[in-house]
DNA sequence: CGTGCCATTGACCATTATCAAACGACGTGG
DNA sequence: CCACGTCGTTTGATAATGGTCAATGGCACG
């Protein structure tokens, strides 16, 4: 593994407050991957064996059950993935591809389980990471319950904006095929949708989204800081 | 305090491992509270200043947005809840209400943080809690995203008579209302849900649920155990 | 024995999925 | 350089799913 890699996994909160001592048990235990785009990283219903670190590139969870699929989220780098699963040593709950060629460094589950037990500082930051990730999910699951598809739609495009620095235009990160899943709806949803939000002044071209009245969107929208704020 | 109640309190797995000083710092700082039935214990935006502890009656989660409200989840004794906030120290993300007259422990949420801070078995324990409700959570929002509340009902009473022993016949252990809310549906939708469920089987008399053909159930319901199953 | 609240039922509407077809961007190979 | 195939996207028609509103019946509790 570079050293840039290794740095770049010390720098998460996950592992910044450890021992050197034991982040260099992590990290030599560990070794770094490159995959191509599509690759099914982890599969649901398997024993984990690694804990996982995207330091590249990007990741979709999904899920399949009966003959459906729905992808439950997107991860960015850099970022730990399947934690929860890592400290319980039990079944993954969700599968992982990647969205795009990727970079992970995979540290085994049972290093981890040995340093938890070993550094307080480590463990404080694997409940800090387990309890953010916890209250995301609460939030996704009010987002499902409590709103429609377009609701969905028009409050992801308004957070969407605020985190690119509210200039009211931007190009869509992904493929609409993925942000469809990702919002819980099919494509051919999301894009009758599109075509819905130009009734308070969203328009659409090819993958540029712009908001010509925000204020008028967030009137249809109705953004609540508890389902849509990353920071609470 | 009652001692059988601090008792209830130590023998929870949250509590189990940590040591007699820390127990009885946490305790001593805490009291215990009666409500009566109906009563919301927490407001979701409000900032967390107990743990609180369930030692008798019941309470439901829920969550309101924009004129709409929904059931996250229902929680039975002895059980910790509203942790994620606590350690934290963020917002609660929901409410609760106890339906029926309960009995809860309290304990402040800064007692908590520095009992984590000194307690090594404490803070692995806090780990685990946070990671079995992470996964509960993952799998609630599975059940939502790729079933139908027809499904999502059937699911539930298959996984409910097996709770109950697989006898085939229960009675529901809460209101009609509180089970849709639960599920994700409207208590209409409910009622149209039970009647279809005679189709395969499912005959309903007020309360009273009876499982006349198994396996025609579980045909229908596809129960899948990173779902529906509480020890994956 | 009222008075509420829960539950059920009917009619209707809103939302979303499904199926099908067509279009368009993009990359590959001739 | 262009033809072609692939895949993502859009659009249309239709069906499934679930919510809303309203009326009614039933049951518990005062």
């Amino acid at each position: 593994m570079r050293a840039t890699d290794a740095e770049i996994v010390r720098a998460l909160p996950l592992f910044g407050g450890m021992q050197d001592a034991h982040f260099e048990a992590l990290i030599g235990a560990g070794y770094l991957q490159r995959f191509p785009q599509g690759v099914v990283l982890i599969h649901e219903g398997e024993r984990p064996d690694f804990l996982h670190v995207l330091v590249q590139g990007s990741v979709e969870f999904f899920s399949e059950s009966a003959d459906r699929a729905t992808t439950l989220s997107l991860l960015k780098p850099p970022s730990a993935f399947i934690l929860a699963a890592v400290v319980l040593d039990q079944l993954y709950l969700k599968s992982a591809r990647t969205v795009e060629p990727s970079v992970v460094v995979l540290i085994p589950a049972q290093a981890v389980r040995d340093v938890f037990d070993k550094d307080p500082a480590f463990a404080r930051a694997v409940v800090a990471e387990l309890a953010f990730r916890y209250r995301n999910l609460v939030k996704d699951l009010k987002n499902q319950r409590l709103r429609t598809s377009l609701e969905r739609l028009a409050n992801w495009i308004i957070a969407h904006d605020e985190q690119m620095g509210r200039t009211g235009s931007f190009k869509l990160p992904i493929e609409k095929k993925v942000l469809a899943n990702l919002l819980g709806m099919r494509p051919e949803n999301l894009s009758r949708n599109l075509a819905e939000l130009a009734r308070v002044g969203v328009h659409v071209r090819g993958s540029i989204i712009d908001i010509r009245d925000i204020e008028a969107l967030k009137a249809f929208a109705r953004p609540d800081p508890l389902i849509d704020d990353p920071a609470v």
